[in-house]
DNA sequence: CAAACGTGGCT
DNA sequence: TAGCCAAGTTT
C-alpha cells in the first residue's frame, strides 16, 4: 500500500464496505458532537451491547450538553450505575462543565483544545474530532491496532504505550479525507465485525486483497500483545447494619482508587471488637458469600448483618439512608449485590 | 512507563 | 474454569 491509486483502493474498499454494513447504533443517529463525545466515552473498554441501553437512558436524562453541566453528581453517578470506571462519569462531566465555561457550549474542534478536556485521551479526541466533525483525524483503539496490526503486518507489542503511536502514522498516512468519520468508524467495524481477535473471518473481509498476514497466513499471529498478569485476591467482611429506625448505614470510600468515592456498605477486616464498638453492634450472622472480580484484584466477601442501637452518624464517612434514599445512591456492582439480597 | 481503574461476556 | 477481551485515560 505505497502508492495513491493503492491507498484510494483500500479506501473505497473500507468506507465502502463499512457504508453498506455498519450496524444500526442509536449514537450513528447524530452527528452532536456532545452526543458523540457521550457515546465514546461509555464505549471506552465496554462492550456496544453493554453501552446500548445506558447510552439511551443517558440521552434521555442529559439531552444537552448544558443538562449534563448542571446535573448534581449523585444524579450522574445513578445513571452510570454499572457501567463502572466511575471517573469516566466525572472527568466526563468535568470536561462539559469546561466546555460551557470556556467555550460557550461548543464542542471544541481542534485536537490541542479538545485534548485538554478532562477524560479526553488520544483516542476520544480523534473520534470526536473525525465522527463529528468529519476532520482526518486518527482515532486508534484496540480494534485499530489489530486491525491494521493484520493489513500492514506490524509486530509491535500492542500492549505498550508507545505502539499506539506507530499506528497514529499509519492512519494519518492512509485515512480518506473525503470521509474520515466512515473510515475511522470503518476500521473500528471491522475489527468488531470481520477482523476479530481469535477467528477473523477473513473470507467475508472488504480489504483482504490489502491484507499482508492474510496473503502470508498470519492473521492469528497478530497483533502481538504481551499477556497481563493474575489478579490478587483480597478478603472483605461488609457489614449491613440496621438501625432501630430502619435506616441502613453507609460509607462514604476515600477520595482516590478503586470505587473512588462511592458508596458502600461498611467494609471491614474482620469481626473485631473494635469494629463491634464504632458501629455500635454485639452480634452479626452471616447471610451472604461471594467474589467480586475487578480487572487487577478480586474480592472475597462475606457479608453479616447486624442491628445497630445507634441513630446518630458514627463518623464524617457514614450516614442512615432510609430504603427510599437507597433507591437514589449509585451503587458499584458488589454492593448492588448485597443490596438486592437484603432488599428483597 | 507500568499499573490502576469496573464490568460482563466469551472461549 | 481461568484467562482474555471491549470504541482508553490517568497517574
Amino acid at each position: 500500500m505505497e502508492n495513491f491509486d493503492q491507498k484510494e483502493a483500500f479506501r473505497q474498499a473500507l468506507t465502502g464496505w463499512f457504508n453498506a454494513e455498519k450496524r444500526d447504533l442509536p449514537w450513528r443517529q447524530t452527528k452532536d458532537p456532545y452526543k458523540i463525545w457521550v457515546s465514546e466515552v461509555m464505549l471506552q473498554q465496554t462492550r456496544v451491547d453493554t453501552v446500548i441501553p445506558y447510552y439511551e437512558r443517558f440521552i434521555d436524562a442529559f439531552p444537552t450538553i448544558h443538562d449534563l453541566a448542571n446535573a448534581p453528581e449523585d444524579v450522574l453517578l445513578k445513571k452510570w450505575e454499572g457501567l463502572g470506571y466511575y471517573s469516566r462519569a466525572r472527568n466526563l462531566q468535568a470536561g462539559v462543565r469546561e466546555v460551557v465555561e470556556q467555550y460557550n457550549g461548543i464542542v471544541p474542534d481542534n485536537r490541542p483544545t479538545i485534548s485538554s478536556l478532562k477524560g479526553v485521551g488520544p483516542y476520544t479526541a480523534g473520534a470526536i474530532l473525525s465522527i463529528a466533525y468529519g476532520k482526518p483525524e486518527h482515532a486508534v483503539d484496540g480494534n485499530v491496532m489489530r486491525v491494521l496490526s493484520r493489513i500492514l503486518l506490524i509486530t509491535e507489542d500492542i500492549a505498550k504505550p508507545k505502539t499506539r503511536k506507530i499506528f497514529e502514522a499509519a492512519v494519518t498516512n492512509l485515512i480518506d479525507h473525503e470521509d474520515p468519520s466512515s473510515f475511522n468508524q470503518g476500521l473500528m467495524e471491522l475489527g468488531a465485525l470481520i477482523c476479530t481477535p481469535t477467528s477473523p473471518k477473513c473470507l467475508l473481509c472488504p480489504v483482504r486483497d490489502f491484507c499482508q498476514a492474510f496473503h502470508e497466513g498470519k492473521e492469528r499471529a497478530l497483533p502481538v500483545k504481551t499477556k497481563a498478569k493474575k489478579t490478587k485476591e483480597i478478603q472483605f467482611l461488609s457489614l449491613v447494619i440496621q438501625n432501630e429506625q430502619g435506616k441502613w448505614l453507609m460509607e462514604k470510600r476515600p477520595k482516590g482508587g478503586l470505587l473512588a468515592d462511592m458508596w458502600q456498605f461498611p467494609l471491614v477486616e474482620s469481626l473485631t471488637d473494635d469494629v463491634k464498638n464504632v458501629y455500635g453492634i454485639e452480634k452479626a450472622s452471616l447471610f451472604l458469600e461471594f467474589k467480586h472480580i475487578f480487572s487487577h484484584l478480586t474480592w472475597n466477601i462475606k457479608c453479616m448483618a447486624a442491628h445497630s442501637t445507634k441513630a446518630d452518624d458514627l463518623s464524617e464517612n457514614c450516614r442512615w439512608f432510609s430504603e427510599e434514599e437507597m433507591e437514589e445512591l449509585p451503587l458499584p456492582v458488589p454492593m448492588q449485590k448485597i443490596k438486592n439480597e437484603v432488599m428483597k
